[in-house]
DNA sequence: AATAATATTTAGATTAATCTAAATTATTAG
DNA sequence: CTAATAATTTAGATTAATCTAAATATTATT
């Protein structure tokens, strides 16, 4: 079955929203995150619906079938393998890939996909450290934590900094520590909390438990 | 001015029914090439003129304008820059990049493309020897002709066999000689108008007058 | 439990892109 | 130069995706 670009947004959105544990996926989350009116949210659920990707219980929301879980992993795939493509090869960071991704997940060519995840070598998280699912939909987990909490030895990617202090940022900068870059937790010291870290698997930096506490990082489990 | 994919369509159509020197381009053939109705190909000329990027006169055909070129010039740069992409990059042969690219070719980004095309090395042909406008829209210029037609040093890529003797084409598989394959005029002899010619600038290989008369090569002049 | 507030759905309209069938204009053959 | 043929255009309808505004259902509050 062929879906429009709309449809595909719709059930990768109605995938994302119910994520957080929430199987079903009211009307009004629907239509603000795909910034348009309830009204036309409603009429793409009923579509939808028609379908068998999802089902939809009359003013309660949408879950999502095997079927549209499948596609929505599909697109999800396309999407992130894109962003490791763009980045990787094409140099453009970490956070000027979403808009381009959000293009070229449309594209429609298993044979391309699965060219372009050998051509990177079967990359398993995307540039922000979110997981890729194979060809069969299934991925890794994840978490995302501080560098506080999570235990020694865990891989991961820097998403963000809890914090704007720009000696604090310029200080992560030197030693090698921005958005978007892989780190392994080394060591943790008992006696104040500081930690190690591996930088871009190279080198090895020491933290101190407030700024690792700062450090917002995408754990692959 | 943000076009719809089936408007890029239509402008690429145009451009390319007028490359044989035709500047009108008639309702019928434009309709015929885009596998559509008269109807619906009029209905569609009628709004790129309202856009200014044709003009049309009634019961003639349209021309391109300034602006509706530039644009038609963009999409086949982008074309012909991912099949470039898709067969040096991905392994796609020649004749399965198509219907990719015609996908591809829609997405809008002019950074991606920049930022591709030098990755790519700033290719100036696409694998079936057409040439790949620059960001100005500038290209050079390919004839398509025989192996016996073409001068001495030129270079050109194997678009097509006029044959389908299945023991030349396997002789000519032999020797290296495939569709896509980069091909240079190195020598000819006057006494038969055998040529030799050099393969993917690599070996060199001898060939008889007859076979070069059906050895079809789009050449960069 | 009644009512106010919120969320959801329906109704009716709009735009882009398409279609078929009919009408109109050009071209060409006698 | 007219009539037949072919090409082009118009008219009117259709489908997908959207909208606004109105109607309806659910939930939360007193």
């Amino acid at each position: 079955m062929q879906l429009s670009f709309t449809e595909e947004n719709y059930l990768k959105a109605i995938y994302h929203l119910s994520e957080g544990g929430n199987v079903c996926v009211n009307t009004n989350s629907l239509a603000e995150s795909m910034n348009t009116s309830p009204a036309s949210a409603n009429d793409m659920v009923k579509r939808l619906s028609q379908k068998k990707l999802i089902v939809h219980q009359k003013y309660k929301g949408a879950t999502l079938l095997t079927k549209g879980e499948e596609m929505a992993l599909r697109i999800i795939r396309k999407h992130r393998l894109w962003e490791v493509f763009l980045v990787e090869k094409l140099s453009f960071k970490w956070d000027e890939v979403h808009e381009i991704a959000e293009q070229l997940e449309h594209i429609h060519s298993p044979l391309l996909i699965s060219r372009l995840d050998k051509f990177l070598g079967y990359p398993t998280v995307d540039p922000h450290g979110d997981p890729i699912p194979n060809e069969k939909g299934e991925m890794k987990e994840t978490v995302k934590a501080s560098a506080s909490a999570l235990a020694v030895g865990t891989k991961g990617i820097i998403v963000s900094v809890n914090n704007d202090d720009s000696i604090l940022l310029k200080h992560l900068d030197n030693i090698g520590i921005k958005l978007g870059v892989k780190i392994t937790i080394v060591d943790r010291m008992k006696f104040d909390g500081s930690v190690s870290v591996k930088v871009d698997e190279q080198e090895t930096q020491f933290i101190s438990k407030p700024i690792a506490d700062n450090l917002m990082i995408t754990a692959i489990l």
